[in-house]
RNA sequence: GCGCUCGUAGCUCAGCUGGAUAGAGCAUCAGACUACGAAUCUGAGGGCCGGGAGUUCGAAUCUCUCCGAGCGCGCCA
């Protein structure tokens, strides 16, 4: 796949170069106004900002150099020096027959998403760090990248002590906690993810209304933490029966990993972190804890140190999530390290990158926070069930597939499919409109969640593009049925123009939405070319053409935009059902 | 108090490394099927881009300030 606005710049660039001018300056964008033009370069302003030059002028002798190109069928100044361009039908069509992949381009991101926790069902909250961070993963695998993606679960700090230590007291399975008993302990979990669901929420209610149980929790954890052997062994219990529960979670909402480590995980490579930052002078102790300060010269905000060690010997996030950098850097070496994660976090990331980069911790990585903003309820308030309660992923699932159901029988749609079929494209459906949903807003701000409207088939949806694809996967097959050929996209006219254009600015799409780890960018793309195929659509009758040469070239065009609609679906994380 | 993120059409949101007439969807109104899936398409109306000031040939975009909202701010994660 290549990106017609790169090859267009690198010839711009050229012409800028041999002006004497700086060949950034060449850089081609697809017209932002269709109406004028195809392409367009503003690059004569800032050039002539930069050389006290005339734009006009400028744009002028680079327009001349174009003249020969015989791929422009019209290059023209407008304005204050804008080179506005158009390309030929058949230079277009030209373009429209390459499509590789894009080759590997030696880096590695690692992508840090899902946020889960032990003994936690996946909740709302969940819900995006998994649905973006799953986008992403399979965009910059599709942009060459080499991806490692790692859902970092927690499954060290506070919580688990609140678990052991409320195990501890209600006496489910005294054996872990007789200091006396040497094992082997039990192979069997005393506990099942059910039983955590119940126990987690009671243990940590006790903990904020009960100072004295709080210690008790802290006691738990640091002991945890250092290896007493029965609260290991009841620790590997948890997260054994979590996993099961999580990844069957993950499985349903189609989103995977790499690596399911855990803070854990790093926990032997933290005892000799704090002592190569205490001996290198970065970390001391302060009010009987050990901190970092990360302050640094020119901060207009006062900037809290990164706490690493509590007072009473505990660990916290801060402390492992540097641990991690370390283990990351040693396993991976990657170039970016990409932490999607809830935006209320940044401060938190702002000062782990901090210390990471004055420790010199990070090898070549980049370390950067992809923050999102929360999912809201119909008051603009973090989302809940009608009880209050806290919604769990499962049952907004469900929730959206009960109403993709409605909305397809509504419409009369796979009444006669068997049952099985039926409640497939229900979920895939239901799926699709949540996740698109979700990566159509801009990643960083709030959105309200309103079912009733991500399930519609009309307008902006995930359903309104799977229908978009499956209209085409109708068509095709009913040209397969009747034998007729598929052949290559040509351009006739207006429609099959403005959709090629839409079909070749794919490349230059994935790459923006990978620059600024932006899904809701491909969102906008899918959209758009969804509705540009629709206005061939409707202006091309296809099967019926008696040119039969036209035809193939026009089943080519539905074959294409199918195509390139699947792929950009699959980034999306969003299936689409051969029929619906 | 300090900081972060925001404030764009009636509603939900794009656009923000400065560029031409600020765009979608929904809703409203007016059109288009004896044809491939009308779940669609075409067109119209609807905007002091929160207010003010500054930088610039040019500001929704950058800077400052004020107003408003959400969220953070060393012993939770």
């Amino acid at each position: 796949m290549i990106s017609v606005a790169a090859e267009l710049s690198a010839t711009l660039g050229r012409a800028f170069a041999a002006e004497g001018l700086a060949a950034h300056f060449g850089q081609v964008t697809l017209s932002d106004r269709p109406d004028l033009c195809q392409f367009q370069c503003n690059g004569a302003l800032a050039a002539a900002k930069a050389a006290k030059a005339n734009p006009r002028d400028i744009a002028g002798r680079i327009a001349a150099r174009l003249k020969e190109d015989a791929r422009f069928s019209r290059i023209e100044i407008a304005g204050p020096g804008f080179i506005n361009m158009d390309l030929t039908d058949a230079a277009l069509a030209g373009f429209l027959e390459d499509r590789g992949e894009a080759p590997p381009n030696g880096k590695t991101a690692l992508i840090d998403f899902g946020g889960y926790n032990i003994a936690k069902p996946l909740h709302v909250g969940h819900l995006r760090s998994s649905i973006i961070g799953d986008c992403l993963q399979r965009l910059y695998r599709a942009n060459g990248w080499r991806v490692i993606s790692d859902v970092h679960v927690g499954d060290w700090g506070l919580q688990m002590g609140q678990l052991i230590s409320e195990i501890g007291l209600r006496e489910i399975a005294p054996i872990y906690f007789d200091a006396a008993f040497d094992g082997p302990y039990p192979e069997v979990s005393p506990v099942t993810m059910e039983d955590l669901e119940e126990i987690y929420p009671a243990a940590s209610a006790a903990c904020k209304t009960d100072p004295a149980r709080l210690e008790l929790a802290r006691r738990a954890t640091v002991d945890l933490q250092d290896g007493r052997p029965g609260y290991r062994a009841l620790w590997q219990h948890f997260v054994d029966v979590s996993q099961v529960g999580l990844s069957r979670e993950t499985q349903s909402l189609g989103v995977s990993f790499n690596y399911w480590r855990g803070e854990s995980s790093v926990h032997d490579l933290v005892a000799p972190m704090l002592e190569d930052l205490k001996a290198r002078g970065f970390a001391d102790i302060s009010e009987g804890a050990l901190v970092m300060p990360v302050a640094e010269d020119g901060d207009k905000k006062p900037m809290p140190p990164l706490m690493l060690v509590k007072s009473e010997g505990g660990l916290l996030y801060g402390t492992t999530d540097l641990a991690t950098i370390i283990e990351r850097v040693r396993d991976f070496d990657p170039d970016l390290i990409l932490y999607v994660v809830d935006q209320r976090q940044h401060l938190h990331f702002e000062q782990v990158f901090r210390a990471a980069r004055k420790a010199e911790l990070t090898g070549k990585a980049v370390l950067e926070h992809a923050g999102f903003g929360t999912m809201n309820g119909p008051d603009g308030k973090p989302f809940k069930t009608r009880a209050g309660g806290v919604m769990k992923l499962y049952d907004l699932i469900a929730m959206a597939t009960v109403q993709a159901n409605s909305r397809l029988a509504e419409q009369g749609l796979g009444g006669d499919y068997a049952a099985e079929e039926k409640a497939e494209i229900a979920r895939q459906v239901g799926l699709a409109a949540i996740k698109f949903a979700d990566l159509s807003n801009h990643r960083i701000t709030d959105y309200i969640f309103d079912l009733e409207r991500f399930s519609k088939f009309e307008g902006k949806t995930g359903p309104y593009l799977q229908y978009a694809a499956v209209r085409i996967q109708s068509i095709l097959r009913k040209a397969e049925a009747e034998g007729h050929d598929v052949g290559i996209p040509a351009i006739h006219s207006p429609e099959e123009r403005a959709l090629a254009l839409q079909l070749l600015s794919q490349a230059d799409v994935m790459i923006a939405a990978e620059a600024k780890r932006a899904p809701n960018i491909l969102c906008d793309y899918a959209f758009e070319l969804a509705r540009k195929f629709s206005r061939f659509y409707g202006e091309h009758h296809i099967m019926s053409e008696t040119d039969l040469a036209l035809r193939g070239q026009r089943l080519g065009t539905c074959a294409r935009t199918l195509a390139v609609l699947r792929e950009i679906l699959a980034l999306l994380g969003i299936e689409v059902p051969e029929r619906m």
